[in-house]
Parts: structure tokens; C-alpha cells; sequence
DNA sequence: ATACAATACATAACTTTCTTATGTATATTT
DNA sequence: AAATATACATAAGAAAGTTATGTATTGTAT
């Protein structure tokens, strides 16, 4: 596992958290929003991004409003209702399990 | 996700862990010691542990010894001078990347 | 002015790592 | 005697990534 990488299933808990705090996001800016936080210890990739992205939006999990900069489009995710409680659930899942594995970890518990 | 699930890449690091502070375990234990230490919040599937075994075995990282209890045989696995190497790092990636995860959550960070 | 890098989207082929289901056999408990 | 637990194993399929590639616009450096 390359340090750049994710342990799969974390990305979109990240994601939601992203759009929770910021309000709306667009794609490239939550690679950019990442690598910047982590100073370059995670990148997310687009290859994961953007394909994530469509599902949740599919899902009812974000909404979409497109703006043009310049002649480029820029594709704006929002958080939906639906998309709230999906994101308190996978946090929630995911500080749990990330608790368990330190609990194993930790020397004195095995 | 399931709360019994463990988010994928994990297991690897969890086994060497495992083996390492054990000395030495075949597959069925570690899957109750697991279920045992986490009361239940996670479980380690056959169907996962098996075949991971297996890839660490014919990678060097383990080495096996199968004794008999009774007619039944039980295949106990250790782990090599190249397995504690790897040990040690996989535990290292696994620690800096919760850390990283951790750093993102929190809600004053983003 | 032109080339290169950054911005911004997208998809497709492939890989890794699981889940779920199934199979075999022995030992223990009810 | 039947059901459960122990103990191994594998195979089909799903999930969630990586890597590579493509398109187009905008900004920067030579």
C-alpha cells in the first residue's frame, strides 16, 4: 500500500465530511482541499472521485449545480437531507471502527 | 457497510499484529480472538483470512506448522524475520493513515 | 507566441480485497 | 442422535480502489 493511498471504504466518509464543513465542493477542489490538509501524505484520485461522486448524487446522497468559470464548467456537490444523515451515519461508522482497530493495536490487548 | 466489516486493507496489518504479539496462532483462533477482543464489533471472515494466509505464506511473511488434535489437523502460522519487517511497517502505515483520517474529521480542520 | 503546467471534467480496463456461499471432516455438547 | 463448534479450504461475485487515457480551458514561463 503506497503511502498516497487510501484503505478503501474511507473515501466516501472523507468525502461527505468535505462537504459537510465547506457547504459545496466541486471535484477538483476536494483533491486539492485533501492534499493541501495532509500536506500531500493522501491524494485522492480522480479515477475514485469522480466515478464516487455520480453514485451519491444518483443515490440522492448530493445534489448538483453546475457553473461555467469562463467557458470551463464547474460541477458544484451539495450535501442533500438524505445526504445529511448518510454522512452522520458513515462518520459515526467509521470513527467506531477506526476506535476498534486501535484498541487492537494497541499491545497490551492482544 | 456493516458494522461487523472492516474497511478494506486492514486485515493484513491486524494479522501480523496478531502474530506478532501471539508468537504463533492458526486461522480459527484468530478469528475468535478478534470476535472475543472486540466483544463482537468485528469479525474476521473465513472467506477473507484463508486465502490472505495463504499469499503471506508463499510471500515469505509467514510460515506454518500444522499439528494434529486428535485425527484433526490445525495449521499454525509465524511469522518470518521478513514478516516482522513487514509487520512493523504495516502497522506504521496503518497508525500514520488513521492519524491522517483522524486530522480530517475533525470539524475544525476542513 | 508557444509550450508547459494547472484546472476541471470524465471514463475504461484492470487489480485488490473483500463478502457470501459452499464444501469437507472431526469433536463436542445437548 | 442431532445440532453445534472446531478447523480447514475454495470459488463466484461485488466493491472500491489504481492506473491510464482523453478532452478542453486557463494560466504561466521562456
Amino acid at each position: 500500500m503506497n503511502k498516497s493511498n487510501l484503505y478503501k471504504g474511507c473515501l466516501e466518509p472523507l468525502v461527505l465530511k468535505l462537504l459537510n464543513d465547506n457547504g459545496r465542493m466541486y471535484g477538483y477542489e476536494m483533491t486539492q482541499k485533501v492534499k493541501e490538509l495532509t500536506v500531500g501524505e493522501l491524494t485522492i484520485t480522480e479515477g475514485a472521485l469522480y466515478p464516487l461522486l455520480h453514485r451519491l448524487e444518483a443515490d440522492g446522497i448530493l445534489t448538483t449545480e453546475v457553473e461555467s468559470i469562463g467557458n470551463r464548467p464547474r460541477k458544484y456537490y451539495k450535501l442533500t437531507e438524505k445526504g445529511e444523515k448518510q454522512k452522520s451515519h458513515a462518520l459515526e461508522e467509521l470513527q467506531n471502527f477506526m476506535r476498534t482497530m486501535q484498541l487492537l493495536l494497541h499491545p497490551q490487548t492482544i
